[in-house]
DNA sequence: ATTTGCCTATCAAGTAGTAGGTATGTATGT
DNA sequence: ACATACATACCTACTACTTGATAGGCAAAT
């Protein structure tokens, strides 16, 4: 792995670990081996980095939707919970809840790129759970989108508040939102 | 109001705008029209700012919750709402979704307090469904404190989604959530 | 020979926090 | 009534440190 990939790496870690504007460049130096000013080599302001890490998310995002199209919508939600499963391990947050809290701080480049992952991420949820329904797979009410958003909001926050209360909280939630749109 | 207070409400303004890491002593000092050191006063070390803002969130809570006491769970549920209704008018965020993303660098004190607050309202919103569902208000399947859990979850979610999506998705998500449990 | 990827050295601004001073109460003992 | 003593709520001035960021150098790879 490059320093520019391990930088970008750590940095995500820390952003979600402990929130945007509580990791510095001096961070990332120490624990990566190299000097700060080398870190403004490869993203000259931290714009730059929250930018290149947003990037990394929409790409990982890409590849996993691609990976899943046309495989069943089943198979299709459970590749989205295992994103959240994946974090919950790491006791880390998904990218929009740590930067919900601080997006207001947030520099416009960076905002924007954040709406560029959400959207993704809607898309794609919207679409499997359309066409789930439409196979008779799932059952809800609303419109897709708007149980889509329900659904990501759900996990989004439920490794959150699991910092909070207790560990198995987050396979209740998983297991119980799963049940509600599998229920027939 | 007295210059402590109004330090208070500031800074708890601004912890749910922009995030406890990204509001300064200085911030408040300039907008309240005293000096930093004034603050140091009434607060020596910022922790102890966290902890009288977490204080005054559990103040007003165990209010709502005392005003609401015998009253209908339905009432109760609507009073719960009422709480993110005004944080989402205000572009605020809850408390929980506040700190939660920042929780692994606070203080222990501050940690612990947090999980006071989250611990009341949990035990709050698990007994209002469980009285309701027992007067077959309300309809659900999960333990009272797991559907606790997802309600709560649910609306802290939205009020951070929405700066992202659109102001219209929080009453959306509320009329869902509501319907469901009210849904014979 | 130029680019790449790092370095040293430095900056200005911002961070929480401290030391010590001052004006204004507000009790208390004589 | 009056001095003593202490508390309150602010101030100026400062420290030690961290922040993101820049300038310029240097060695190795292309």
């Amino acid at each position: 792995m490059s320093k520019r990939e391990e930088i970008i790496q750590l940095a995500d870690t820390m952003l979600r670990k402990k929130g945007y504007n509580a990791f510095s460049y001096h961070d990332i130096a120490r624990e990566v081996g190299i000097k700060t000013a080398s870190i403004h080599y490869h993203f000259p302001a931290k714009s730059d980095l929250g930018v290149a890490i947003i990037n990394q998310h929409i790409e990982g995002l890409k590849r996993l939707i691609h990976e899943h199209e046309g495989k069943s919508p089943v198979k299709q939600l459970n590749a989205f919970f295992s994103i959240y499963d994946n974090l919950h391990k790491e006791n880390k947050v998904c990218l929009v809840g740590s930067l919900a809290t601080d997006f207001n701080t947030l520099d416009a480049r960076v905002q924007e790129k954040l709406k560029e992952f959400s959207d993704l991420m809607l898309h794609w949820v919207s679409g499997f759970l359309e066409t789930g329904r439409n196979e008779g797979l799932f059952e809800f009410e609303e419109e897709p989108r708007s149980k889509a958003l329900m659904v990501i909001s759900h996990m989004l926050a439920i490794v959150q508040l699991v910092r909070l209360t207790h560990k198995q909280d987050f396979a209740m939630v998983k297991a119980a939102i799963k049940k509600e749109l599998l229920k027939k």
